[in-house]
DNA sequence: TATGAATGAGTCTTCATTCAT
DNA sequence: CATGAATGAAGACTCATTCAT
């Protein structure tokens, strides 16, 4: 049994080398040009022996996925452990928008570029989506921001909805236009536009009530 | 005479039956599976046919970025006319937001997925991002807001990059994750979701004075 | 009738510039890279309209070969034009040398690229090649020689094709190895060899009897 | 372990046959019109196949040059080993053009119709042609005639440098004209005019001193 | 388990050529 | 006479994938 063990460490090990390895790829030359030979290169095994490994590069591209949204959901609730509810909140925000613009490519392709055929084999159905659990995590503190009293009354689920959408704009806009400009912008700071937008968007917050769908 | 301009306008019509098509692949099969050929296929048309419209796969996707730019430059130029400024600014974003929802091809394309090595090289230099325009109309949409003394003094670049950013977060999430989505998300109304983020947002504005960088 | 003939004029021009032109390529870009639209494009003229004076890129490609022996005719025959025959020869073939240096791309395509498909079409028959009447001139220069007695008794058709092998050695040698080299070789001055050359051959000539095959 | 080899042999034989059939095709369609699918179609393997084993066709042009040149150094300096070194010269030089017309496309692609754009880069630098060591036994031949009193004084590279340009013009022509007439010429017997050559040459070396280039 | 060899389908692009006008 | 529009065939090359070993 001591070996069947160590096979198996061995083969989870090597599993882990090549999610490595097309991450790295994913993060230097961008989600289109990457190969399986390049992949395989990087890790110098044959391009075959990842078919080991991963029925499909669907299967991989999702395995990576799957990977970004367990960091991210870690990375996101660490982040918002603190008393002040509200704060924690903040740090959850600040701590998405962190993970996406440190891991662009992982971020492009799980939240925006990545469509039907791509994906959609595997996870076309009603299965919940592999990030929703960092989405509660969202929830959940507006809920505690709500129910402490630092954020007036008002529909959670709107509430949590609409911010996930502006911090995936913060996050999504800086990493294309901004990490990867295709021309002149007149951007201005980066850390000063974070932290400006979770400002507005906190100051938005604590001044509206919205309401649940009539 | 009349022959000249029936060609004329043949011509354009092809031209734009070839956008069109690519756009549309564009959206039906990710911006990288798009390929001349697609495009040829789809159009019923030989792949040569295309390089007498377009010197390259860039030009043609450069042309479609352009064109996208200025119907929005349009669209969010006369939307925003009224004599409130606040009201203006609300209703240019919200024809920014819907201009996207109805182009969601070529809203993706332009502010999302291209990269840096897609574009033509012409434009991969200091050039002026062909959108600036229509930035411009937030931008002084948000300067007469100041002005004007219906939102509280700040600097303007400052948030109408922050703004702008918001309502690409609530177009672009709502374009991936709602119209195409990949898993089950308890989704709340998309009219209502918009509405409510535009609330979320104004109050925002209203309650917040984001200064310049310091 | 004026107006016929003028018109005979306009498309002999046309013509002409159309050789012109894809000489001209040929010098600057090389033989492989000349394409009928490059020529086109160089002439204002489209690309159909030259199928309206060659039938056949071959046929263009022909022609200009034709043009090519007939200059080279030309130049040889005048510059053997000498009262000394020995003198008259060597001048001749050093006219011979010289005109496919300035020609090489012309050269090459005449006396040695050129082949069964690109060429044989029209000439593989029995015609007598284009070219052989400047190898007449040779030849005549040859026996003018013999038989002035500057040269030793021998075959003169021997002798001549001999002579002209020696020379496109010389020449087609200079062009493809010195001109376009593909790599360090310690050519001496292209002028010495070119004279050297002929010191060697015209030191065979005199010294040395070809006879007859036997 | 009988597996690997046999697989080595394999491999190198499929390589092989990679190079053959492109050699042939040089030699029947023209170098320009030789593509990697016309390769792949004769060898009845698939395009894809070949760059397996070169990574470029221009690596697979380098290799034919450089086996052709193997080949040629092998041959002439074998058939130069005699005793007297006029005679090892002209042994020499007769196994350079028995060479050429026995490996015409090879010949003709090394020696004549290679341009630089269609080099690889790497060899477009100043490497040393491959052929220089072929060059070289010419070289040392002459010398050993001069030095040993067989051939005149004179400068041995302008010596060398004329031969070779010599035998090259009786090879290259005989290749182009001679084996593929694309019109009618009053060829002698080949045999004739090769031996009549040498003649000549050597005549003409016995009878001149070529000086170095002043 | 791992892989070397092979490939079919696809990528962008250029070309000579035709034909209705 | 001249051409604008169109295309089929071909160019080099890359990729995900399979399969015998």
């Amino acid at each position: 049994m001591g070996v069947t063990e160590r096979r198996a460490r061995e083969k989870e090990a090597l599993r882990h080398k090549i999610l490595e390895a097309a991450s790295q790829l994913f993060l230097e030359e961008g989600f289109e040009s990457v190969s399986i030979r390049k992949i395989a290169e990087r890790i110098e095994y044959s391009p075959a022996t990842i078919y080991l490994y991963f029925k499909d590069k669907a299967e991989l591209v999702n395995a990576i996925c799957e990977d970004s949204f367990a960091e991210l959901l870690e990375v996101v609730n660490e982040a918002s452990q603190d008393p002040d509810p509200l704060h924690g909140l903040r740090l959850g925000l600040r701590a998405y928008i962190d993970f996406g613009l440190s891991h662009p490519h992982h971020y492009l392709v799980v939240f925006g570029v990545l469509h039907k055929e791509q994906m959609a084999d595997e996870h076309n159905t009603l299965e919940p989506l592999p990030g929703i659990a960092a989405f509660e995590v969202l929830r959940s503190g507006v809920r505690s921001c709500i129910q402490s009293g630092v954020l007036p009354p008002g529909d959670p689920e709107t509430i949590s909805q609409c911010v996930w959408m502006f911090i995936h704009g913060v996050t999504s806009l800086l990493i294309t236009n901004y990490e990867m400009p295709c021309g002149y912008f007149p951007w201005l700071d980066k850390e000063h536009l974070i932290e400006s937008s979770l400002d507005l968007l906190l100051a938005g917050l604590k001044n509206s009530s919205l309401p649940a769908q009539r």
